[in-house]
DNA sequence: GCAACCCTTTGACTAAAGTCAAAGAAATAT
DNA sequence: ATATTTCTTTGACTTTAGTCAAAGGGTTGC
């Protein structure tokens, strides 16, 4: 990696926290201590205390003490979990959502001022170039791991798969559609900062053949060009497990999938199976 | 301005401060606290505490406490300032500035571990949408304001545009070449963070015209567009003040200036003066 | 039904960060 | 030369931020 890019980030991040520290909670809560306006902020529509202690990254004790300290004035209100009584719901009162609207206000009038020495073309250079910048870094800090397909984490993205498909084909996905665990030989998830936010599955239809099968990404992390790197991921397991073709199949309804396998070198071919749901199929050789 | 200009920044600096801050000095500065990492980086290669102070927002007790412990601590050096036995000067001893590369090889340490998920292509977009957005950024903070002639920001704009035409003009360029400051009607200094980062004089030839003169911009600030800017603010006054017609005059070396004076509408003109530097005599009608 | 584990609270601390005022030494203004 | 201002130091604080361990209810797994 050239230092140019390293160098680069490093005087932006230098820059930028120094010019843009202004709209940091540490001047928008005014006379309140920083932990706890960003604790506020947390809050936001409610949060359960272990939540924002692991969002927060505090201890326990700690944080215990500022929820008291901020429901002592007021601006929250703690309730017990109905379901697990162990937990404590922490969210804010009338006057808590009050104070983090106005915490809200002064931060567009900070960022309102930061803008307005520049004309609206430039503006929009600006708010260009800080979504990508956003997008790559966000990327970046992506990770892609094997899990077992019966932890929690394949498991939750595994439903959000055929919840979304459920909504968007015509003739509905239940969970039974998914492939038996037992058929997956790699489930790939991808982690953002802990969170699950994609997967996608590698099933052998024989040694020299593989199937990649529910490849999802989370919609809060579209756009990233997650669904290529997790493509490409579960392609090199492919060739690492000795195969020398993928195969998958998608629906109608899903044009920018199809798009994202012909511009992977995806070409397509005949109905390899009868899947219900299928409406193209598609293979790509890895090994010739 | 649109509202969505104001959350776009907003979100990128939520992000980019939880996502970045990792670059901070706080994992930088090992087992030091915060403020001493900071104030190490912040001394460099010296600095007066005055300078130490304001750089920093720090209060003068507090300043003086940690400077005495990094002294303790054989990092600083502190003496005696040479002309005014006020100020002290801090300046790093050689352990300083070992453990300020040390620093320095974490935080790059680190910016390469963000960047290196990214393919080498994603990581040119990435500099390129944080170079692009700094650009604006700093261009959003320079203020241009007219000052009095003989104000410390205005002689030491005009003097370092007279050492830099001195640099670049084959026959030199004297002090005494400057228009005399009774002949300057406005003044403009742009600002940047109340640093005079550029200047532009004009000058009245006779109630229709006006002529600008010293425009200049510091090589720190070059490639924001200030110079167009001010250019435009300068314009702007001479209307103010009446007149319809503004020329100007230019060096054969100032191969970019000419250029910006013809893409901003000026055309050029027989030399309406004898300016031993000048080869291009350039004009713009404001009012008909 | 009980052990093991979770989540939160409380007590008892420490370290860092920051404030305020007084005072001394040096420079500057009058 | 004297008063005023500037810069730094020192003492005496306070607040914020954070840590660690013990303990007490709840839940889960076996």
């Amino acid at each position: 990696m050239s230092a140019e890019h390293v160098t680069t980030l490093r005087r932006f991040n230098r820059y930028f926290t120094r010019r843009i520290g202004v709209l940091d909670d540490h001047y928008l809560g005014q006379d309140r201590p920083l932990g706890e306006a960003r604790l506020l902020f947390e809050i936001g529509t409610g949060a359960s205390l272990k939540e924002l202690r692991t969002r927060l990254g505090l201890d326990a004790g700690y944080l215990s003490r500022m929820v008291r300290a901020l429901e002592g004035q007021g601006l929250v209100r703690v309730s017990v979990h109905p379901t697990d009584s162990r937990l404590r719901l922490a969210e804010l009162t009338e006057a808590g959502r009050a104070e983090l609207a106005e915490q809200n206000r002064r931060a567009d009038g900070l960022a309102k001022g930061l803008l307005d020495g520049l004309s609206e073309e430039q503006r929009g250079r600006l708010t260009e170039a800080v979504t990508v910048a956003e997008r790559l870094l966000r990327l970046a800090g992506v990770g892609i791991r094997a899990v077992d397909t019966r932890s929690a984490d394949a498991r939750a993205c595994l439903a959000g798969f055929a919840a979304e498909l459920d909504e968007r084909f015509p003739e509905g996905y239940a969970t039974a559609d998914l492939v038996p665990p037992e058929q997956i030989a790699v489930l790939l998830v991808a982690y953002e900062e802990e969170r699950a936010v994609g997967c996608g599955a590698l099933c052998a239809l024989d040694a020299r053949t593989a199937e990649i099968r529910h490849l999802w990404v989370h919609p809060d992390a579209r756009g990233l060009g997650l669904g290529r790197r997790l493509l490409t991921a579960l392609e090199r397991a492919a060739a690492g497990r000795g195969h020398h073709v993928v195969r998958l199949d998608t629906h109608e309804v899903l044009k920018e999938a199809a798009a994202m396998y012909r511009t992977s070198g995806y070409v397509e071919i005949p109905a390899y199976d009868a899947n219900a749901h299928a409406s193209y199929w598609f293979e790509k050789v890895l090994v010739r």
